[in-house]
DNA sequence: TGCCTAACCAATCATATATTGGTTAAATCC
DNA sequence: GGATTTAACCAATATATGATTGGTTAGGCA
């Protein structure tokens, strides 16, 4: 009973004197058992309680690591977009964009406002459809940036990145060719406007209806197609 | 001149005949330099020019392939994680989980008011906070998987492990104590139900409230630890 | 000058070997 | 007899090695 509770004792004793830190991988557990001077069964007793504590973690083929267990990722894009498809990428852009246009109201320096307009002088001037998406983009993510939240950009950019994979994969239109259609233009001079002015209710608005026309357009060339 | 047009012309060519699907992967150059009977330096122009065209990309050690080069990935958990901080994480949340919890509303089936109702059951039954924590967890999960849409789940994941990340890299409590303050268990309750009536509006207000409940008890337990 | 050829480079893949936590069962010890 | 040690084995992972790939450069050649 002494024993059970000895090898803990020792096994903190130790870590205690080395003071590692988070995320540090500490020996393997054959080599403890001869540092410690415990038999493996003993050890793996202690281990098992300090991981129920969550103060070390274990994995077979790594190792055993100080700190709390990584998550797992069901971030990767490429699942995603294999899952999914352009109507409810677009439905999440219409829910999660406005938000982010909102606090970009709140947050924007004039320098964050300064990019967002030449953003849209390149989109302006863009000869071809390559162009003018990639501008497209850079605006969007602009306010994004403008947001000054490290979390929403990110997920901005794992949106961004699920919209690209998915919408490539379906319409391949090879044919480069400058916007005919310049809604698209007043829509983001109008957000833009609005953010400068701190406008968090016509900054959602204005990104809201931006995106219900991008996703009108989308439908009507997909039946365009049938 | 006309060999310069004429590597390129081969290979569409040959890719014609073939008609191979996107991300298919084609011979390494220098066996399509045997194979279609032209030198590496003709062969790489053309390749270049359609993959300049985006109907290719390459990459060192992996190949030439169909189609259109993959995102890269900025949504890696522990690197966002590195970046934030608690503020920034639950700022992120009262923007998005609001409107989830909207979208929830309009397309939840009774079987998803079934699991929320079930998660609520084993959060007040909990007799840990790790317990108690993991049946929060699955709750809110429950309502953005009730949205139907597999990006939205896909986002409140990505967003739900940089919390759980950042907030155990922070503060560690490793008492573990059934939950005192019972405030969340209303707010679920009050949640579920507005999901349940499809109310998008309540679902959005009541997630919002309790969301900034969570948010103030944070700061509350911030400033006790200084 | 323009093209071909060959060689080389760094990134990546493919394969084999070693290591690690997890498990089981016989041996051993009070 | 029950608990513990010990040894062997397993699947997952890491590590090391060599082959392959796109990218680049320099010399030969027409």
């Amino acid at each position: 009973m002494d024993q059970g509770q000895g090898a803990l004792t020792q096994l903190r004793a130790y870590l205690a004197q080395r003071d590692l830190p988070a995320n540090s991988r500490l020996p393997a557990e054959r080599e403890l058992c001869d540092i410690l001077g415990v038999s493996r069964g003993e050890l793996r007793k202690a281990l098992a309680i300090m991981e129920e504590n969550r103060e070390l973690w274990r994995h077979v083929g790594k190792g055993t690591f100080i700190g709390s267990r990584p998550v797992e990722e069901f971030s990767n894009i490429a699942a995603i977009a294999e899952l999914t498809n352009p109507r409810e990428v677009m439905q999440a852009r219409l829910l999660i964009e406005p938000q982010i246009a909102r606090e970009a109201a709140l947050n924007a320096t004039a320098g964050d406002v300064a990019e967002m307009r030449l953003c849209m002088k390149m989109s302006r001037e863009a000869k071809t459809w390559r162009q003018y998406e990639n501008s497209d983009n850079a605006l969007h993510r602009a306010v994004a940036e403008a947001t000054h939240n490290t979390v929403l950009v990110a997920l901005f950019d794992t949106l961004n990145a699920v919209r690209r994979t998915v919408v490539w994969g379906r319409l391949r239109s090879k044919v480069d060719r400058p916007p005919s259609d310049h809604h698209s233009f007043a829509e983001h001079e109008a957000l833009v406007r609005a953010i400068e002015e701190r406008d968090m209710e016509a900054a959602g608005q204005t990104m809201r209806r931006h995106l219900s026309h991008v996703q009108g357009n989308l439908l009507a060339s997909s039946q365009a197609a049938e």
